[in-house]
RNA sequence: UAGGAAUGUCGGGUGAUGGCUCGUUGGGGUAACUUCCAAUGAGAGGAAAGUCCGAACACCCUUUGUGUCGCAAGACACAUUGCAAAGAUACGUUGCUAACGGCAACCGGGAAUAAGAUUCAGGAGUCGCGGAUCUGGAGCAAUUCGAUCCAUGACCCCGGACUUGAAGCCCAGGGAAAGUGCCACAGAGACAAUACUAGCCCCGCCUCGGCGAGGUGAAACGUGAAAAGUGGUGUGAGGUUUUCAGAGCAGUCGCUCUGUCAGCUACACAUCUCGCGCCGUGGUGACACGGUUGCGUGGUAAACCCAUGUCGGUGUAAGAGCAAAUUUGGUAGCUCGCUCAAGCUGUAUGGCAACAUACAGCGUAGAUAGAUCGUCGCCUCCUUCGGGUAGUGACCUGAAGUAGACAAAAUUCGGCUUACAGACACUUCCUAGGAC
RNA sequence: GCUUCUGUAGCUCAAAUGGAUAGAGCGGCAGCGUCCUAAGCUGAGGAUUAGGGUUCAAUUCCCCACAGGAGCA
């Protein structure tokens, strides 16, 4: 898990994201991000129900993309917000896989 | 010992390293918190699931009482009450439980089966007794051995039939004799049923072949899931199917008659059973058993309904506190509620059991867009593929997968239901056989 | 977290106070038709979400599960 600053908590700022933020689309993942006033940079991750109906799923797929961003901490930029949006191709896949495709999808961002 | 059934328990272990959440201790920082650092401890389930029930807890409503304030209307505080109207209801009995549509034991009912018993002039076999026949063998002979045929007894195996019938399984398991509704098609008639019509007889009227009244028609065969409460048994007289035997006819297949084992159908009589009522005995009770010169009213209440009992409503997003922009109130936000619990383990006692009581020990997740994870090893379990010993099974061994099934707390518990790789206990019950 | 509705052929809809063969259109299949295709005509097949119960009889009534949708917040 993530350090609470590097959550992104709050149903009013993802609901700004959704509405000024840039996105960059991968084939089984996408991203949302926007500037923020701090100096952190704060993640947040959706996997809605049409995903998977079960819950052990979703919470696998949630808990390999934070374990990525936890690698992948010290080289991303502060005073970001992102969301990561998944769709249902994402289920079976391994942490190297997840792995791969976060990071170049970050890549296309000014985050990394 | 063999077979059948029910039940309970578990659902990986261990190590390194890097993180996350919470508790404790120490230190830093602050007006005070939020917070930072270090050490140390803990960190998903038997179903956390479905949300089908119940309870705790909180607030609201309601009943009643007391107190305080008030001239009064009334307001507030504390305690107390919960079916009265409407509505809902899933209800055998006794117990257990905080409560329950839960659990335990018992009662009643239902469908079916195993084993066993009964039976069969069904099939195959073994053994025995009797009779007949043989130019059969042995022997001089009596006799004996053998073969074939007939009749008959016992045992065993297989198969069929009917009745009986265990543990276990299933039951929304009060009332159809309070009332209403429904019971298609068929049938005279679907609840106190025998109709209607043609035909026939007779009477009356008139327009003379029509109308009206009465009788007859009339059997209850059959239809149907069900036909007037219900189904067995016995006796008598039948019908029909089949097995076998005998006789006759025919002349190779067959037909007729008589007797007979069994099955089916069905009439009359007798008797019993079933249900309701009453009486007696046993049981806390549901009920059971016995008696009876009583009565005889189809099914459906998971159709409406009736009787008896139960249920006030909303839900932790309940609710309590602090409180910015913005003075009160309140919103955003934060904190509490939030984990010691109708708790777990063990022993003893009571109880058939569910469970209860006592003593001792343990202290067992608490997140909030929501922690419990990533990487790398080892050990067993398991799966797949291959090799060896080898008739199969089994054992040994190698490689791959690397705990592999169902599935993740969200106020907390008690149940129910549903999903589930695999492992274990070998506990209880029933049937049959054997030994003592 | 809570409440509630729906499920019928491959698709879109019927049938309804329980009564027997569950119906129609489109689509797919086969045949006729045509030089070939299309139109048209003819024919067959195909379903009550799964399981259990009540009843003489269940798509309909009841229970439970599964799937899908809607609402509160």
């Amino acid at each position: 898990m993530l350090p609470k600053e590097h959550r992104l908590r709050h149903e009013k700022d993802i609901k700004t994201l959704f509405a000024k933020g840039k996105s960059v689309f991968g084939v089984q993942i996408g991203l949302k991000y926007r500037m923020n006033s701090l100096s952190t940079t704060r993640f947040a991750i959706v996997v809605g129900t049409k995903v998977s109906k079960s819950a052990v799923v979703r919470n696998t797929i949630k808990r390999r993309i934070r374990a990525v961003l936890q690698k992948h901490l010290v080289e991303i930029k502060g005073g970001y917000d992102v969301l990561f949006l998944t769709k249902k191709e994402l289920v079976g896949k391994t942490f190297a896989e997840i792995e791969s495709m976060v990071v170049s999808l970050l890549k296309k961002t000014p985050i990394l």
